[in-house]
RNA sequence: GGCCUUGUGGUCAAGCGGUUAAGACGGCGCCCUCUCACGGCGCAAUCCCGGGUUCGAUUCCCGGCAAGGUCACCA
């Protein structure tokens, strides 16, 4: 057969001789061992925690090692593309300060651009006419119809489903047939001519895995479609290859596909980058666990991040925890340290699915956020507010001097030990309600009712707002004794019966009247805080 | 179903032939000038199972089993 002419015939038209790209997209001029990794998705819904998780890993291992991470967007199946996903890519990096060298959107060196794979038709169909002109792709006209029923035999016989060997149809139509088709104006996609054996298996090394064994493919599979756009494995292929990508790292559904993939670099000629195939994030689901779904787990999304108000670089702390095991162990000896300083490494990558565990993320937000001065919190609290706070909430931002004591109370700035009550925006600016609006609710108080007003109308009698704390709280215990509570700790402890109750319980009487909460930090600064006025008339309030 | 991957406490995991089997999260208990938070101290784990190899196996080999992934003109 006259391959030649069956490529003109497909593919008409003037196509740069392929050898041509190679001086077009030159290796890079890097030292050696940099590596040149890459995030490529594809824009068909919103960016979530999986393309985040790759980025981070893709983002160490080029710049650790001083080389180059680039984005390029998988927009071959436009059926499936989503308006904005682009952009949402590029925002999450930004938020989770995952710094990308170049691709698109970004920029950076145009050496090897676009990066957009529908921008790239010509240099695909190059190498596919070249496969075709060296007999290693031909023309498939079968239709959607045939290739289901085909699959459908294949299953019920419990046959390897697929385009290969015997069942590969189209793969042995003679010229005449071909041209038949082709002046009928039948529709039709390249494939390509696999040269595999199933037999045959061999080892490969996986820089996250380690050794895994390879069968050879033996798929015919598609690399244009009919429309003439290529498939992922071509568009795999021959980007990676020209765009220089030395390390491919990607999640673990592609192992299964790698055989295709080592097939087509041997067939173009190219050589093979490394892979390194990473674990998914799973989710325990009654019983079992499964991959984080974008339909059913909110948590998946990255917008559930933001509107939760997570502390970003928590985020990115948990993502690190989860993609390397030393990390952890690391963090906690150089608290201090740039995060960039971590050496990570693709083989200390998990080998298996990690359930993803939304009470380590809170810790370490809470951990992240308290490691803030009042200021940054300000800071932080006040950027998710703008967007997410109700209007009352946002008000509180008005209050800036209040807000800041309030939150350096909060958070025990300044005291020996920093509280830890902070664990997103939301919750924050929530628990901060009580300083800036009397309470709706009020939590149950241990304290009969009589008991607790009579607290009440005896600790207003009392209160001066000029009081230092020791003195205030001199008088808290004043009115404990007068009450029949134990006024320290300890006699209560000492002889429980003789007491109605202790100090504990008075506070809580007053606490709750104030704040609404039987849990809150230091009272008396509280009471500063509210000043006298506010405070006189919430304790007034309690006696209703 | 075929193929591939994985299998250490509820979770993330260290460990790579001899260990009291680290650590972190979560849980529980106790302690800590008013609660909470913080902090401190404790408690809870038959290393998936069965065979080997070995003086000795969580660690090596084989076989099961379980879980996950994948079998598109989607990526």
């Amino acid at each position: 057969m006259d391959y030649r002419k069956l490529a003109e015939r497909l593919l008409p038209g003037n196509y740069p001789a392929p050898e041509s790209y190679e001086t077009l997209y030159p290796p890079r001029n890097l030292p050696p061992k940099t590596e040149v990794t890459r995030l490529a998705p594809s824009p068909t819904g919103f960016i979530h925690l999986g393309n985040l998780f790759s980025a981070i890993a893709d983002e160490r291992l080029a710049h650790r090692s001083g080389g180059v991470v680039y984005l390029r967007i998988e927009d071959t199946d436009l059926k499936r593309k989503v308006d904005g996903a682009v952009e949402a890519v590029i925002s999450a990096l930004k938020y989770f300060d995952v710094k990308f060298d170049e691709g698109a959107e970004i920029g950076g060196d145009e050496t090897y651009a676009p990066w957009y794979q529908r921008q790239r038709a010509e240099i695909y169909r190059t190498f596919a006419k070249k496969l075709i002109e060296e007999g290693r792709a031909y023309p498939c006209f079968c239709t959607e119809e045939e290739l289901s029923a085909l699959r459908e035999e294949q299953t019920k016989n419990k046959e390897i489903t697929g385009y290969y060997g015997k069942y590969a149809k189209c793969r042995n139509l003679s010229e005449e047939e071909i041209y038949k088709n082709l002046d009928a104006g039948k529709p039709f996609v390249i494939r390509l001519r696999s040269l595999g054996d199933p037999e045959n298996k061999f080892k490969f090394h996986d820089e996250i895995k380690g050794d895994v064994t390879v069968t050879e493919n033996d798929q015919d599979v598609v690399i244009l479609k009919s429309d003439g756009i290529p498939t992922y494995h071509f568009a795999h292929a021959i980007d990676d290859h020209f765009m220089r990508t030395t390390l491919v790292i990607r999640g673990e559904d592609w192992l299964a596909s790698l055989p295709i993939h080592i097939e087509l670099f041997r067939a173009l000629g190219f050589a093979l980058p490394r892979y390194g195939h990473h674990c998914s994030l799973m989710k325990q689901d009654g019983e079992t666990r499964r991959k984080l779904s974008k339909r059913k787990d909110p948590e998946l999304s990255l917008e559930f991040y933001r509107k939760e108000g997570y502390f970003p670089r928590a985020v990115k702390v948990y993502m690190l925890t989860l993609l390397n095991s030393n990390f952890e162990e690391w963090y906690l000896k150089h608290p201090d340290a740039d995060l960039n300083e971590f050496p990570f490494k693709a083989d200390k990558m998990s080998k298996s699915g990690a359930l993803f565990d939304l009470d380590k993320l809170n810790d370490i937000s809470k951990n992240e956020l308290a490691r803030l001065d009042e200021r940054g919190m300000f800071a932080f609290l006040k950027t998710w507010a703008d967007e997410f706070g109700t209007d009352a909430q946002k008000a509180y931002f008005a209050q800036e001097d209040k807000l800041l004591r309030a939150l350096a109370l909060c958070m025990g700035v300044g005291g020996k030990k920093r509280r830890k009550d902070f664990q997103t925006a939301s919750q924050a600016v929530s628990l901060l309600r009580y300083f800036f609006e009397r309470p709706e609710t009020y939590e149950e108080c241990r304290v009969p009712d009589q008991i607790r007003r009579a607290v009440l109308v005896d600790f207003d009698k009392t209160y001066d707002a000029s009081d230092d704390a020791q003195t205030w709280f001199g008088k808290v215990k004043e009115i404990a004794a007068r009450h029949g509570f134990a006024a320290e700790m300890k006699d209560y402890k000492a002889d429980p019966a003789a007491y109605c109750g202790s100090v504990a319980e008075v506070a809580e009487i007053l606490r709750i009247a104030v704040t609404g909460k039987a849990n809150t930090p230091d009272l008396y600064t509280i009471m500063q805080i509210l000043g006298e006025d506010e405070t006189r008339a919430r304790i007034g309030l309690g006696t209703k």
